[in-house]
DNA sequence: TCGATTTGTTTATTGGTTGAATTATTTGCT
DNA sequence: AGCAAATAATTCAACCAATAAACAAATCGA
């Protein structure tokens, strides 16, 4: 087999293409190792020659992503090497949410670390969309003031909601939003590129950096309960952006009625509120021992739904997020018997069943995250956007 | 957004790659155009300069995959073009299929002709995988016998269970296979390069090039309920290749026990046996007007199951299969009021639900189809071989 | 101090696309 | 019939990016 350049994008390609393809690939080369790596290291690990990573280390570095560090422990006779790591002032990402309760900014540097981070407790269900989008342009300044003058490369949103791709809001039942353009809003309050998606997509982003599984699926409890598919190491949207709505996967199909007007969906059973009904408690930080048998049999519901999206999906790993993930210790019993009775390939290859590494700030986290990964993935495109 | 190259695989990019890449580019142009095209027409779609086509069509050419023909109808002044078509001595695809009660080969040529196609029936299930592969071989050269001397670029055999990615079929239970290496037995016998994939996944890739939608799951009624997931245009494998399994997600979990030992599987509602049970009919051929409840309560589970799989990967099409295609005009009533009620974005967007272009002969088809895909895919691969 | 070793850079070469000029072949106009 | 305009396809020099090989730099070990 030999190299495959393009998946499907029916796109010529020219000498400028590969230089493109091939300084993505030594960033992200030198991104994904946990110590800094030299020029030699990166030409070795891509398979470029010494000659050319040199040349495309010089491209990065004069673009502010890379940076020269001392050189890692020695080793051995030779020059040694300068280390490779990405640039502490390259592009950061600013990250956004807005939720029921909160609004919540995150500047996350091109490294992945968080240099600042905002949240603002405020009810903004009777607050109207431009309103709220205003606020959260307001608190997402003061958080990019903070840190210092860093580069940033853009934003992205988090919405409890259907989004189209352009960034359009289709429906956030939680907020009363319809048809918002939540990109445009803030693309000309913040003057940045402006990306938005569900806020599950963006906490499974969040996770995808955690963990480093490339194929997975989130799952999210929150007052509704929302997926995030990863596949391949990238985010599964849908044919509309409308995928992962796993809350509304039938578990009892003659069962409890829904908000969305059918039955059985597995939010009526594993939802926050199904769960604080069946335990009999006020808030999910108050359940006790007693809650035991309502965490299971939500964990049962969820399992029922789980196997359906392995079947499905062949997927080798889960990931509960969310509220979920404290939770995680009392759901398994509940979870791990449906899906070992039911996912059919369960005595052939074991299926991992974990907690989220981030909890309720995931998709603030996974949105600035999704910043810098793009910028990961296409540092031509930035350096000449910079230019 | 400038052109993405590569997707995720890291390998480095170099200037051969990209004539790998504008030689797939100009052959799939052509390929996908209904009437021939000239030089100068596939310049302009694929953006590639007329110099640069024209180079890469010689090659094409001199490796057998285009061939010139009569021009296309005139059309004003100027020079007439040269009609570039997909070469018909081109290098076949081998399609082949074992089930339950016959073999089959299909000879299908570059242009997605079927040249030859032997269907032999006979019960597999008493006969061991060796002997039934060596069958299957012998069906194959005379299927390849026939249609004269055109070169074959390889076999794709499609088999009822779960394929390992290196063509190892794991379990066939209606075959009684466990852990047979089909494709090396069939390389060994056939000496061609041969690929194995599940009968579900090939046939939803002869629906592909049918219909020509690229996103949509496509379910196939057989002895058990298989998928196709098929997403950008591309089958979506799963992480170990054991994606589609509909037939064991579950539409009433405390419902019918299956012969996988769980309960509530769609297959025990919507498979072939639980719709002969319930209609009191022999053969699925035999089913009378009395058969209308039966069908419509198959309809439902088959829409419940469908409900979640839409409401998961925000497909909009679903596309029905094997004996279910027939079956569509009385299953259509059960399958659509589930999508309609359950499907969290039904008002938003709809769903197209059709029956399969192919009937039985789908995954032969789908299968010798994968063969020259992947030619058309990879035409520098291609070459390279033959040379 | 010197050779071995590894890193990083320089230089000529190669492969592939581009753009402009050139050739080829037709239609339409006079 | 003859000529201009138009369109198709090819040729050729220029350019861009990667490669291979030689070279310079910096360290270790004897």
């Amino acid at each position: 087999m030999t190299a495959r350049i393009l998946a499907s994008t029916h796109a010529p390609v020219r000498q400028s293409s590969v230089r493109a393809h091939n300084l993505a690939l030594v960033l992200q080369t030198v991104a994904n190792s946990a110590e800094p790596r030299s020029r030699a290291a990166t030409a070795a690990a891509t398979g470029l020659t010494r000659a050319t990573v040199s040349a495309l280390v010089d491209d990065l570095v004069a673009g502010g992503l890379l940076a020269e560090v001392a050189p890692a422990p020695r080793t051995g006779a030779g020059r040694p090497a300068a280390g490779l790591t990405l640039s502490p002032d390259g592009p950061a990402g600013l990250g956004l949410e807005i939720n029921v309760d909160y609004l919540a900014a995150c500047v996350v540097d091109l490294r992945g670390t968080v240099r600042h981070r905002l949240v603002e407790h405020a009810d903004q269900r009777p607050v109207d969309a431009t309103t709220a989008l205003a606020g959260l342009a307001g608190l997402a300044r003061r958080a990019l003031a903070e840190p210092g003058p860093l580069p940033v490369a853009g934003a992205a949103l988090a919405v409890p909601g259907l989004v189209s791709p352009g960034g359009l809001v289709r429906v956030a039942p939680n907020l009363g939003w319809h048809d918002v353009d939540a990109a445009a809003l803030l693309r000309d309050a913040l003057d940045l590129p402006v990306t938005v998606d569900n806020e599950a997509n963006l906490a499974a982003l969040s996770e995808l950096r955690a963990a480093g599984t490339p194929d997975f699926v989130y799952v999210s409890g929150e007052i509704g309960v929302g997926a995030g598919i990863v596949l391949g190491g990238a985010l599964y949207r849908g044919v509309r952006g409308w995928s992962g709505e796993i809350g509304h996967v039938p578990v009892h199909p003659d069962g409890l009625p829904c908000r969305c007007g059918a039955r059985g969906c597995l939010e009526q059973y594993a939802g926050q509120e199904a769960i604080l009904r069946a335990a009999g408690a006020p808030s999910l930080d108050l359940l006790d021992a007693a809650a035991g048998p309502a965490l299971r049999d939500a964990g049962t519901a969820l399992g029922i739904a789980l196997s359906g999206v392995v079947n499905l999906l062949d997927l080798d790993t889960v990931v509960l997020g969310g509220s979920y993930g404290p939770l995680l210790p009392w759901l398994r019993g509940g979870i791990e018997p449906e899906l070992r009775r039911r996912v059919l390939t369960a005595d052939l290859a074991p299926i991992t069943l974990r907690a989220a590494a981030l909890g309720a700030d995931a998709a603030v986290r996974g949105a600035a995250d999704s910043v810098i990964r793009a910028v990961q993935a296409d540092p031509a495109g930035y350096l000449a956007r910079a230019a």
